[in-house]
DNA sequence: CCTACCGATCGGTAGG
DNA sequence: CCTACCGATCGGTAGG
């Protein structure tokens, strides 16, 4: 029966990223923000340094929950189907547990300062790369082709990020088996596998 | 030797696409605009009606775009295979071909006014209907399978419309050498075929 | 296409 | 956490 008590700054950071994803980061003004939590702009001032704050907070929030998840992935061991299923999974239920936080960290990391941006986009490709380490395990293991192995992750990345797009908490599919959809579809295709 | 000359408002539109894209709907202002053209906001007046519309003419322009390139790949005969990798061929062409109005059409849709949105979200909808019914004659032909072909459709769209994020036109695939990779992924996936 | 301007709203600060 | 406020900038209009 205990409710978790969220600092003020951490229910700060929560209501900016659902107005961020609703209206976009630069649409979304801080007197909403305020607004949604029963306060005066000037008050979140105390809490927080700027707007550009709370951006930073949730994006790299994101980044490192996503990169953690393929560290793991990648120092367990597995084979590279089981890697990628994990991989697939751990991303699904990652984005589909904080969608707010999710889809501005997809959509509106643009808008972070050029400094920061500098930092944000090695992480992505840190994550890219974690990936790419599962497809060359696989054509290692000779369970794997891809021709284009930066062109195949790009892919599976997208399909992944798109989710939040579309899924919605009381939806037919839990993020299990969503995931599971998905790895299916990735690792076999569109086609009849056993001829007609 | 003859340049297509364009008129004020068409270049007005071409402008505030690149700029909509780099900055985003909100943070781009009507100054940027007028500034990449060398005028003075208030001019831009004389040739649009507002901010809103510059946003309406291109993700409406874009919408238009691919549902006729749908529409023409379903009317066409061809078997569902080479349904699927038209209609992909010609996203992708399309998408490619105007990067910054791809952008838009696909990220600041969002900030369309609330009437403008009661009419493009259809269109969106009807676009992936037009995937789906190339996935069911997939099935009826039984060489397609697909146990949820909303998902289906859904993760095909993701991976041609996240090529706006990482397509370069100088790169190293044309247009077309994307669309044909991307559907052997589609199609087939990513395990190897033949048992090795 | 320009000058001159409008009211509204923005992120943020001072000082309590 | 509030009141009171700042300079800057926004989309847009009037009138030429």
């Amino acid at each position: 029966m205990e409710t978790v008590q969220l600092s003020r700054k951490e229910q700060i950071v929560l209501a900016s990223a659902k107005l961020f994803r609703e209206k976009g980061f630069e649409a979304a003004s801080m007197r909403d923000i305020a607004r949604a939590l029963g306060i005066e702009a000037a008050s979140l001032y105390s809490h927080i340094k700027s707007k550009d704050e709370l951006l930073e907070i949730i994006c790299f929030r994101m980044a490192d929950r996503l990169l953690k998840a393929i560290d793991e992935v990648n120092d367990i061991y597995f084979n590279a189907e089981e890697k990628l299923r994990m991989a697939i999974s751990n991303h699904v239920k990652i984005v589909t547990d904080d969608l707010d936080a999710s889809s501005v960290f997809l959509r509106e990391w643009r808008h972070l300062k050029p400094e920061k941006l500098k930092e944000f986009i090695p992480l992505r490709n840190k994550y890219e790369d974690g990936f790419t380490h599962i497809l060359v395990n696989g054509e290692n293991e000779n369970v794997f082709e891809a021709a284009d192995k930066k062109f195949a992750v790009l892919t599976i990345l997208s399909a992944v990020n798109w989710i939040t797009e579309w899924y919605q908490p009381n939806g037919s599919k839990s993020p299990g088996e969503i995931a599971g959809h998905l790895s299916d579809f990735i690792l076999t295709g569109l086609k009849v596998k056993t001829p007609a």
